[in-house]
DNA sequence: ACAACCCGAACTGCATGCAATTCGGGCGAT
DNA sequence: ATCGCCCGAATTGCATGCAGTTCGGGTTGT
């Protein structure tokens, strides 16, 4: 195949508006800002001194990526994805990472490989800090992987539903294990660079897929959704009486 | 698998940004607004009789979509994806859809299935009409399909990806014969009906497949480019000289 | 005839202001 | 003490205004 050209033709219209985005989206995945926190247009304009006009926009865009949940005449506030949307993602994002390795098996030049094996060892050494930079890393590891098919809609929807994603995994798993998660990372960089498209491809599956079982291990109604949806056998039983 | 709840979240945040939102989702869809129609603030927020910041804010959303491109101190224009671009769109619809019919498959309610047979009767009958209608409608088809996960985000991806292919179409391919695509339809609610999954993951696969390599014929260098691509030989021919 | 330049109109980037709505705490009734 | 009500503060929804940039046509020089 060719080379493609790179057109960095991203939607992040205006320079503040992305600034703002990204902090976002950076604080959320590393879970500094908690599912269900509250979002201020105000608060928001002031810390990055802009105004609410601007503010108001990054939340739009957020909220498009489904990072944020605006209500009408309401305090936007981090997303709470219910447990359900949380696995719709994850099966999502099995079948767009296949793609990406699929595309890209076999096809890495070696400074990518490079690259890769850099940032694992990036996330090796981050074991010792803390989970939130775990997390990060290992989330922006399938990101960068998805930047190398050179698909500018690719990594746009990869890097959407992983964040999404990252705040399920902050949601419904307390205590993070992304100990093995490394060595996963390691045996698909091996794969891709044998060019053993089948191998691969399973083993983004797999890897997924156990991140998200690890995670999502029961429907859990004690964590995350509304009280409305807790009680609601509850209410059940009670008109039954 | 329980029964999910419908939890219309849709980031669309109020209602008059996604009334312009919608209104011109439909009208690029339709070919109303070509690739590189200008669409500047002014006169949308005049048209849908709402201030400039109204517009601009819908613009924002829409070029998340990837259906417009904004460029700093620029008009926002409906977009022009490359070839690779259109390619790569179909390649994500491909993997998205067949999820889709594999978490249908056997599992379509009877209204369901009128509903889908009532759609698809509605293509054949717009096949005398304009090709906008046809076209605008075979997406539904594909649209109405996701919404029948229940999953709200395979809907938003769905969707997204499903009208950026349509753009693409308008793009590069302008004698559009639907006519097999309604058979092809037909097919699909028929596979599903019956609850093979392997059959109808083949058959959604290669009627999206057939759809974009009908229209994608190749690259295709005169139509939709940059004027700087397709003069790019001509300029090589002159500093040859 | 042609190209470069220049200037006004058009347009975007952003902040601010005002009306409408929601939020939350205190007060009174039970 | 608990529940419901009410009112002020906080917040959103939206339009408008101003400054900076781009766009396009006319003019001028060659």
């Amino acid at each position: 195949m060719a080379a493609r050209t790179y057109t960095s033709k991203t939607a992040e219209s205006s320079d503040k508006v992305s600034v703002i985005c990204r902090a976002l989206r950076r604080a959320i995945i590393e879970q500094a800002l908690e599912p269900g926190a509250k979002l201020p247009e105000d608060s928001l304009g002031e810390r990055f001194g802009v105004s609410r006009t601007i503010a108001r926009h990054a939340l739009g865009q957020l909220a498009a990526e489904g990072l944020v949940e605006l209500r009408r005449n309401r305090i936007a506030v981090v997303a709470t994805p219910s447990w359900q949307e949380a696995r719709d993602a994850f099966d999502i994002r099995i079948e767009l990472e296949r793609l990406v390795v699929r595309q890209l098996a076999g096809k890495l030049t070696k400074p990518q490989i490079a690259e890769l094996t850099a940032h694992v060892d990036a996330e090796d050494r981050a074991r010792n800090g803390t989970d939130a930079v775990s997390i990060r890393l290992a989330t922006e590891f399938h990101i960068l992987l998805a930047h190398m098919t050179n698909s500018p809609i690719l990594v746009r929807y990869v890097s959407e539903v992983a964040y999404r994603c990252c705040l399920t995994l902050s949601l419904y798993s307390r205590p993070h294990s992304s100990e093995c998660a490394i060595n996963e990372h390691r045996a698909i960089i091996a794969a891709l660079v044998k060019g053993d498209v089948d191998k691969v491809m399973g083993l983004m599956h797999s890897h997924l897929d156990s991140v998200a079982t690890r995670a999502l291990v029961a429907p859990s109604p004690q964590r995350g959704r509304d009280l409305l949806d807790i009680l609601a056998p509850y209410a059940d039983a009670a008109t039954g009486v």
